[in-house]
DNA sequence: CGCAATCTTGATGATTATCAAATAATGTGG
DNA sequence: CCACATTATTTGATAATCATCAAGATTGCG
């Protein structure tokens, strides 16, 4: 019942519209191509983990989102010329509802509500959309990372007597996607940061930070 | 009539709600600090031109956006630990519409319709969000200033017998925060443009552009 | 017309990308 | 459960891009 489009509308608003939520598996590595839905689409992460990646006619990649419980995307409106591609990929299994808001709002009671949540929800991922700007623009390839991992952690993580810690399920590759930076460049800095004790690596996919404070000042421009 | 709120409500809503919408005017240069607004507030650009800047405690700037005729904007949820802060400052002479959503949408007719024309708006601004975001991420300089100018002479810019006109009215260091370089890089492309024919520059503040195509290709990655 | 601000250019340096191996991790079938 | 093949990550050397610092040259404004 965490559910958005559920709590706005009440179990009986929703099966008022059958046919207006489906619900899809996905195991990792799979990929689902987001363009040609309805402009009213909008998807929900049931849980596990979705990259939103948009790619170019060149091959040039950009993760735009790893999405996680909870977390709404919208599928970009239909592409036009000299734009790019969009699609979402498992990191993790994962579920995801894909979910018609039209027929929705039209014969559900509620649908006020509904428009709200979501008209709420487009609004805070306008803000994150600025941070993830803010830090592409303006920030250090190390502090990029440091606030990348400082996110998952408090996403993802959970804490241990060791430190807090972090399962890093996607590959180098798309973490320097992500940030905009190359993968050779991920590593160099992980070093630095096993070197300097900001984490530790027992393997490249485990991070355990035993200071998130420390992680934090290094992703807010610390010297 | 343009306003989506007007065209939502019509005039007769609107005057329900007396004291929800205010009209503000800036002059070239002046500042409006954004925080501390309430969370249902929505701003109008009437005319003119606006920057939308996020500012660290440690002086990095970036502009997130600049706004003109039509648009809207979204003052950020009051800013937590590490974040920026956020102005909006005119380049241009601006009038500016400072929204409150809620009591409109509680006292007025045609609420529904607002609150999806709202909705739109927001998702319009995550896609460009999204647009921007890969362009910090996976672009030359050279591509992002040539996508800027091509964004900037959509909006605001003009054909001419000798190609399309555009006056930037912001200095070479806001165009600089807003593609994530410094304002020498921004010259220097500038120059490569002009000497390559893309552009021609007259003054600092006018750009022509014979052709567009020509420059939306190196916008778009041509070699 | 002159001054202050802005823009341009040049020289140099830092950061990050690219290319090329070497090493480590992961998964697979015996 | 282990050896091997495959894939991912790390490391090193070098190059490209862009930032920084420091003068000049323009602009635009009063």
């Amino acid at each position: 019942m965490t559910c958005p489009i559920r709590q706005a509308l009440g179990n009986a608003g929703l099966t008022a519209c059958p046919g207006a939520v489906s619900r899809i598996s996905a195991r990792a590595g799979e990929k689902l191509d987001a363009t040609g839905f309805a402009p009213d689409t909008v998807f929900r992460v049931v849980n596990g983990m979705l990259m939103q990646e948009h790619v170019s006619d060149d091959g040039r990649r950009h993760v735009a989102a790893f999405k996680t419980s909870g977390d709404l995307s919208w599928p970009l409106p239909s592409r036009e010329a000299g734009e790019f591609r969009e699609f979402y990929e498992a990191v993790n299994p994962t579920e995801l509802c894909i979910i018609s808001i039209d027929p929705i709002s039209r014969c559900a009671p509620g649908a006020d509500t509904l428009l709200k949540t979501l008209y709420t929800a487009a609004r805070i991922e306008v803000s994150r959309a600025q941070e993830q700007m803010f830090l592409l623009a303006r920030s250090s390839a190390t502090e990029r990372l440091a606030g990348f991992l400082l996110d998952l952690a408090k996403r993802t993580g959970h804490g241990t007597k060791r430190g807090f810690e972090l399962k890093l399920s996607m590959r180098r590759e798309r973490i320097a996607d992500h940030l905009g930076m190359q993968p050779e460049t991920i590593s160099r800095i992980m070093t630095q940061f096993k070197k300097s004790g900001i984490i530790r690596l027992p393997r490249p996919s485990l991070v355990i930070i035993p200071d998130l404070k420390a992680l934090s000042n290094i992703a807010f421009g610390a010297p």
